[in-house]
DNA sequence: GCTAAAATTCAGAAATTTCAGAAGACTCCT
DNA sequence: AGGAGTCTTCTGAAATTTCTGAATTTTAGC
């Protein structure tokens, strides 16, 4: 009955991750990663938790290795490849998700060189860019604080 | 010729904001919102600017006004409502993309209930909800920040 | 090398999202 | 009150996204 519990919270932080940015079937997978009680997955358990194509999920690991989400062990001799949530994942996904306020600074200064000074336009973006600049300064001190406090 | 590049970086934003997690309506209307060069703007406005009916430009500002990106301004006197880009939308906006993380914490609790202390899945569960523990925590001090360094 | 299991790729189907258009509601002015 | 103009809501259609299933390639063991 647990079991049954584990799986639908799994299933709840899918739904998350997917409003958060992340594909639905990379977001399923990540949430098999997260929840398993193994050590490791291979893309065939994760087919069957998750009763999805092998297709599917061989694109989805693909992405959460991209991303630096998951990692591909040294195989121990067998036929199939093992995975595992990396231990900084979640450094990670909130780096990325935040790759967005890199973009979001430099569209608001090519919009700054479109426009001249007495432009109404002109001041809104310069706040803009001011924003998203101390926030770029910021976030990377942010998860150097968090790294710090880690044990390992 | 400028006026033809401004209207571009504004489409190339609203194309980050989408992929931010904004509508692609919302988005782009968002983008008007910050590059006209008018202090604020009306519906029918933004429906020429863009090529789109009235109708997506209802919802799209409806869904603006509700998050919080834009205000409507005490009319004067006009039969038509205007609108304009709120001062705080940059934070606003950044925060309202965090909610994700409240949302993630919970998450993590959820499955932490769900799993005992020898699995492995508690292990990782539980440095996920430390995590983001952290970034709840974090977060709103830096928002604060902002806003002291701000002259207003 | 050969074989069988596993992983990858890709075309097409399915589902979701998004938009335009029309009809109705509301508001302001006269 | 009447009317013109603006805004809102709703539904069907179009476009985009997402997934599957089958064919192909790769890998490990014999």
């Amino acid at each position: 009955m647990s079991e049954k519990e584990r799986w639908q919270a799994a299933e709840r932080l899918a739904l998350v991750l997917t409003e958060g940015g992340l594909q639905r079937m990379s977001a399923r997978a990540l949430a098999v990663f997260l929840f398993t009680d193994a050590e490791t997955v291979t893309m065939g358990e994760i087919a069957d938790r998750l009763g999805v194509s092998a297709g599917s999920v061989s694109g989805a690991v693909k992405t959460l290795l991209s991303v630096g989400l998951i990692e591909r062990l040294p195989a121990p001799g067998s036929r199939r490849e093992h995975y595992r949530l990396r231990d900084d994942a979640w450094a990670t996904l909130f780096s990325t998700q935040n790759t967005v306020v890199h973009v979001m600074l430099q569209a608001a200064e090519t919009g700054i060189a479109t426009t001249t000074s007495d432009d109404p336009a002109h001041a809104r973006l310069t706040r803009m860019r001011d924003f998203y600049e101390f926030m770029l300064n910021e976030i990377p001190d942010l998860i150097r604080r968090w790294q710090e406090r880690q044990p390992g």
